[in-house]
DNA sequence: CTGAAAGCGCTTACAG
DNA sequence: CTGAAAGCGCTTACAG
C-alpha cells in the first residue's frame, strides 16, 4: 500500500507538500497541489487513518454501546446515530451489550483503547467503574435512552411519563381497571421509570398497582412470556398488561396465544417502544412511541459538541402514544394517535 | 491518558521492557514484571491500540459491511459476526450500506482507510471498483449471503434450491397452481437466485411462471406492498405470493390487509428469511429459514484463516423450510418443518 | 510557498 | 534479561 513517501517521490516534492494538499493548507502552490494530486491519482493513495489518529490525537470516531441489538429500537437508535454522524464527519464503532454488563465493560474498554473520540451509551446497569472513570477522566461521554444518575453526563432521552399518563387514561376509559405491568431492569433507568410512570398515573384514577401485578423482566422476550404466564396464572388475572419494551410485549403475545386465549378480548396488551412489525401483529399493537430518530440524532449533536469544545446539552423529548387496537379499542380504519 | 512512556517511568525500567511485560514476551525477569504490572496497575495504563497498530500494521478489526441493518437477517448476521470475532480476537467495525451502492463505498473507502485486517461483506450491488480492487491488491475479503461472480473470494452463503423445491411442493400439495413471486434486485445474487431456483421448481410440477408473476421488489418493505397491489389488479391474480426476503413479506401483508383481505383465504404468502416476529403475525408466515447464526460464524473464521495465512474456505449452508400458516395449511398445534 | 525535523505511542531486531 | 535506537505513516511548528 503506497504512503505519503511514494506520493512525495512521484510529484517529486517533500511529505509536508503532500501533507498540506490532502489538508487543504492553504500555503500551497497550484503547481505543487496539480503534481501531488496526479500522484495520488496514480497511485491510487489514501492516507492510513491510524497513522493520522496517532499523531493528532483524534480518531473522528464515535462509539455506540447499545444495550441489545436485537431489539429493532437499538437497531433503529444505531442507525440514526450512524447518520447524523456521518454527516458530522465521524464514524461510528457500534458495542453490542447484548444486557449484559460484563459484555458492556468489554465494549467500552475496547472502544477507549481504540482512543475514539467520545462515546455514546444506553447502560445496561447503575454504571460500571471503568465507565465512571471514563467519564471522569474527561472522556467525552453522552447517555442515550437510558443514564446513570450522579455522573455528570449529558443526557439524551424521551420522557413516557405524559404518554404513559396518557395510555392509562386511554384504558381507564375502555373500562379495564385491572392493569398489570412488565418491567425492566431495576438497575436501568427505563426499567424504573415507567413503572412509576405507569404507578402513579393510575392512583391519579385511585386504582393500586398490587405487588402481583408488577412482573420482573428483563427487556427481552423470554422474560415477557414468563411474566404473563404468571399473570394468567392468577386467581385474578389483570384485563391489560403493558409492557414496558417491545420485545417483552411480543413474549405476552406468545404467552397469550399459546393458550389459545385472544388479544385483546381474555388479555389486553399495551407497549412501551412501538416498532414497525407492530402494525401487522393480530391485533395491532397500541404502544408508545419514541422519537426514535430524533433520539439517535440529538446524542450524536451532544456528544460532538463536547468533543469539539462546545457545552454539549441534555436533551428530553415526549413520547406518544399510538392507539391500535390490543387494548380493545372500537374498530376505526385509520391509526390515530393521542396528540 | 498515561503512556508507555509513564510506566516506564513509575517501574524504574526502559519502555521496552515494559512492552514485553505487556505483550507476554518470555524474555523478563520476574522483578521487572512485577514492577511494570504494578505501574500499569497504578496509573490505569491501558495501551495505546492506535499506536501498536500502527506498529504492527495489524488492527485486529474485521470490517463487516452489509446491506440493510434494519432487516432483521442481517442484524442477526452481525451479532453472530461480532461473537465469533470477539471469540478469535477480533473487534468488528458494522457499516451499513442500506442497501445503497454510494453508502457501501462509503464504509468501504472508510473501513480499509482505518485499515482494518479483512472485509466482510454483502454487496448491494454487482461490485464497485473499489471492492474490486481492494480483493485483487490483496485485502483479506470474503463474501457473505449475496456475492459477486468472478472474483477470487471465498462466499459464505446458503442455498435456498432444495428449501425453495420443497415450498413448491409445499403449495402445489395444497392445490396452489397460480405462484407469483416478489423478487430482489436483479443486482444481487440472491435477488435472481431465488427467482431461478421458484421458476425451476414450478418447472418441475409443469408450473409456469408468467411475467406478470414477477414482481421487482428492492428488498424492502415499501417495494413489497406496491408489487403486491399490482398482483392483486391483476384480472387473474395469484393464489400465493413468495416474497424473496422478510422485508417485503410485511409489505405484502400490508397491502392484503389494507384491502381487507385476509392471508391466506383470499392470498396465501411465504417468505424467503425466517425471523422471528414470522411466529406473532397473523397468520404465522411460513417462511425458508437459513442457519443465520451458522452463516456468520463461518464467514468469520474463513475471514480470519485467510487474515492469518490459512487457505478460507467456501461455505454453503442449506436453508430448510418453516412451515406455518400463512399457505392455507391445515391447522396444527405445534409447528412442524419439512426437514 | 517549501522542506527538514521532531514527535505521536508503540514494537522489535540488535547489542550487550 | 535489558536498553538504546530505529521506524510505522502521518502532521506541524520552525526556518528559510
Amino acid at each position: 500500500m503506497a504512503s505519503i513517501k511514494d506520493v512525495a517521490a512521484e510529484a517529486g516534492v517533500s511529505v509536508a507538500t503532500v501533507s498540506r494538499v490532502l489538508n487543504d493548507h492553504p500555503s500551497v502552490s497550484a503547481d505543487a497541489r496539480t503534481r501531488v494530486l496526479a500522484a495520488v491519482e496514480t497511485l491510487g493513495y489514501r492516507p492510513n487513518a491510524v497513522a493520522r489518529s496517532l499523531r493528532t490525537d483524534q480518531t473522528h470516531t464515535l462509539g455506540l454501546v447499545i444495550s441489545d441489538v436485537m431489539n429493532p429500537y437499538f437497531t433503529e437508535l444505531a442507525r440514526s446515530v450512524e447518520e447524523e454522524a456521518r454527516a458530522l464527519g465521524y464514524s461510528v464503532i457500534i458495542g453490542n451489550a447484548d444486557e449484559r454488563p460484563d459484555l458492556q465493560d468489554h465494549h467500552v474498554r475496547t472502544l477507549l483503547d481504540r482512543r475514539i473520540d467520545g462515546l455514546l451509551v444506553s447502560p445496561t446497569d447503575g454504571g460500571s467503574p471503568l465507565m465512571l472513570d471514563a467519564a471522569r477522566a474527561g472522556t467525552p461521554m453522552v447517555f442515550v435512552d437510558r443514564w446513570i444518575p450522579g455522573v455528570d453526563v449529558p443526557v439524551v432521552r424521551s420522557d413516557g411519563r405524559a404518554a404513559v399518563r396518557d395510555l392509562v387514561a386511554h384504558l381507564h376509559g375502555l373500562g379495564h381497571r385491572r392493569l398489570a405491568i412488565i418491567a425492566g431492569p431495576a438497575a436501568t433507568t427505563t426499567g424504573r421509570e415507567r413503572v412509576e410512570a405507569f404507578r402513579e398515573a393510575l392512583a391519579a384514577y385511585g386504582l393500586d398497582l398490587p405487588d402481583a401485578y408488577i412482573g420482573q423482566g428483563d427487556f427481552q422476550a423470554e422474560s415477557g412470556r414468563l411474566v404473563t404466564e404468571g399473570f394468567l396464572d392468577l386467581a385474578e388475572p389483570p384485563e391489560v398488561v403493558f409492557a414496558a419494551d417491545n420485545l417483552m410485549a411480543l413474549g405476552a403475545l406468545d404467552a397469550v396465544r399459546a393458550r389459545g386465549l385472544r388479544v385483546p378480548d381474555d388479555l389486553a396488551l399495551a407497549a412501551f417502544d412501538d416498532i414497525r412489525w407492530f402494525v401487522h401483529t393480530d391485533p395491532p399493537v397500541t404502544a408508545i412511541a419514541q422519537p426514535t430518530g430524533e433520539l439517535g440524532r440529538a446524542a450524536v449533536r451532544a456528544l460532538v459538541d463536547r468533543i469539539e469544545g462546545r457545552p454539549g446539552q441534555s436533551v428530553t423529548l415526549p413520547a406518544r402514544l399510538v392507539v391500535r387496537r390490543s387494548c380493545g379499542e372500537h374498530p376505526t380504519p385509520v391509526q390515530r394517535s393521542t396528540t
